[in-house]
DNA sequence: CTTGTTGTACGAACACATTCGTATTAAAAT
DNA sequence: ATTTTAATACGAATGTGTTCGTACAACAAG
């Protein structure tokens, strides 16, 4: 067993992207990335190459604008993420992660609707 | 409002410490810090004084022996640290992370228990 | 065909966190 | 009193991620 690559907070990003749009030109990704906050075209083109290198995203170069593409599952990666947070964050403790979910300020009401009718559900299996 | 400061993984580590143990020495966060990875005398320090000069410890120079102390509640700071990771790999769902750590590869039956057992005692009141 | 546009590749600069060597000072031990 | 030990302060090196300028290539428009 390898270490997981874990992505950087810009690297996430655009795997958020790649996994809703599905492959993608970097423009694309750029332009989507810009709705949010400025960032320069050869910055962008950059980190997606070298998730290449890293092997989060894989690519298509048979055209000239080379075609992008998530090369690790939203879910593994997530729950490498969640991993590292959990450790870092609760010590290991995932119940001491979702009770301060339950307290926590940001948390919207009907977020916690959601959460009461996942456990309970979760519960009835 | 002005954005909270968040505290690198190094920092996180100390501060764990600090929030369990109280008011410590860099002598006594090292060797605690050592039980788990190497790490010299002088980074600790240097650490806890970025830290200080940060807001995130504060420090009492009477003695020769400096002690320092968490300036940030642990609560406030993992709120934080849960806005800032729920945002940037969930898009904000608080439910989404629960979802994931119910599905969690790494997420044991005691734990399952623990976070049922918050669930219900969250939805009784 | 020449010019402008749009793409990739690459290197360098910058920022930030981490690490530790060295100097200096204070206290303790001999 | 001198030596050894233990503490702080500080600067510099290293590593990693981010950002972008510049060079160059491919294509499109005139």
């Amino acid at each position: 067993m390898h270490t997981p690559i874990q992505p950087t907070e810009s690297e996430l990003e655009i795997l958020q992207i790649l996994w809703d749009k599905g492959p993608s030109s970097v423009r694309s990704i750029n332009d989507q990335l810009n709705a949010y906050r400025e960032v320069g075209y050869t910055t962008t083109l950059k980190i997606m190459q070298i998730m290449t290198e890293k092997g989060l995203t894989s690519r298509d170069t048979s055209a000239r604008s080379h075609i992008y593409n998530a090369a690790v599952l939203e879910s593994n990666a997530k729950n490498n993420l969640l991993n590292r947070f959990i450790n870092s964050t609760f010590k290991g403790s995932a119940s001491q992660l979702v009770m301060q979910v339950l307290g926590h300020d940001g948390t919207s009401v009907e977020e916690l609707e959601k959460i009461k009718a996942i456990i309970s559900n979760y519960e009835n299996q």
